[in-house]
DNA sequence: GCCAACGTTGGC
DNA sequence: GCCAACGTTGGC
C-alpha cells in the first residue's frame, strides 16, 4: 500500500458533500463506480483512515468541496444486484460480484477549490484531475499535493 | 450543446 | 489479439 490520499468525484445532484454531512453517520457507500481502475483503487489500495478530497463533478461549480476519510474497506456494491438501479450489472452475481465500494465519512466542508485555482499552484500541476481528458473518478493524491492543499482547505467563518 | 479523451464491446 | 465503433465522462 502506497497511496494514503485520494480525490473522489461525486455528482452533487446524486450525492453532494452536504448530503453526506447531514446523513446519520456522515457516511456514504461510494456506490456506482463502474470503472476497473477506480474499483481497483478501492479494492487494493485504500485503507481505513486514508484522506479523501471530496470533489463535485458535472455541475455548475466543479471542484474540491470537502474533506473526508475512508471509513470502511471495500465491500460489494449492492447496486450492481438491483435491477431497478441505474448501476445494475446483469453480469454480476452475489457469488461473483464485479463492483466494490468503500465507505466514506465526510469530515468537513471546505471552501470551493476550482480547477482554475488548482492550476495556479506549480506543486499541483501533476494532479490527475487537472489532466486534459481525465475521466477517472478516483485518483491518488501525493503527500506533497495533499500538504500543499491544506491552507486552501481551511473552512471560512 | 459541444467535443476531446478514453474505456468497453464485439466481430473477425 | 486487433481495432473500429460506440458510449460515457465532464469541463467548458
Amino acid at each position: 500500500m502506497t497511496a494514503r490520499f485520494w480525490l473522489m468525484k461525486s455528482e452533487p445532484s446524486e450525492v453532494s458533500i452536504d448530503d453526506v454531512l447531514t446523513s446519520p453517520q456522515r457516511c456514504v457507500e461510494w456506490f456506482g463506480v463502474r470503472n476497473y481502475q477506480a474499483r481497483n483503487f478501492m479494492m487494493r489500495d485504500m485503507s481505513v483512515g486514508d484522506g479523501v478530497l471530496f470533489y463535485h463533478s458535472s455541475c455548475a461549480e466543479p471542484g474540491i468541496v470537502g474533506l473526508a476519510r475512508v471509513a470502511r474497506a471495500a465491500e460489494p456494491d449492492i447496486t450492481q444486484f438491483d435491477p431497478s438501479s441505474p448501476y445494475f450489472d446483469p453480469k454480476a452475481t452475489s457469488a461473483n460480484p464485479r463492483w466494490y465500494c468503500v465507505k466514506v465519512e465526510a469530515l468537513l466542508k471546505t471552501p470551493l477549490i476550482q480547477l482554475s485555482t488548482l492550476r495556479q499552484y506549480p506543486v499541483l500541476q501533476g494532479m490527475r484531475v487537472l489532466a486534459k481528458g481525465n475521466r477517472l473518478s478516483i485518483t491518488p493524491v501525493t503527500p506533497e499535493e495533499w500538504n500543499a492543499l491544506q491552507p486552501l482547505l481551511i473552512p471560512s467563518a
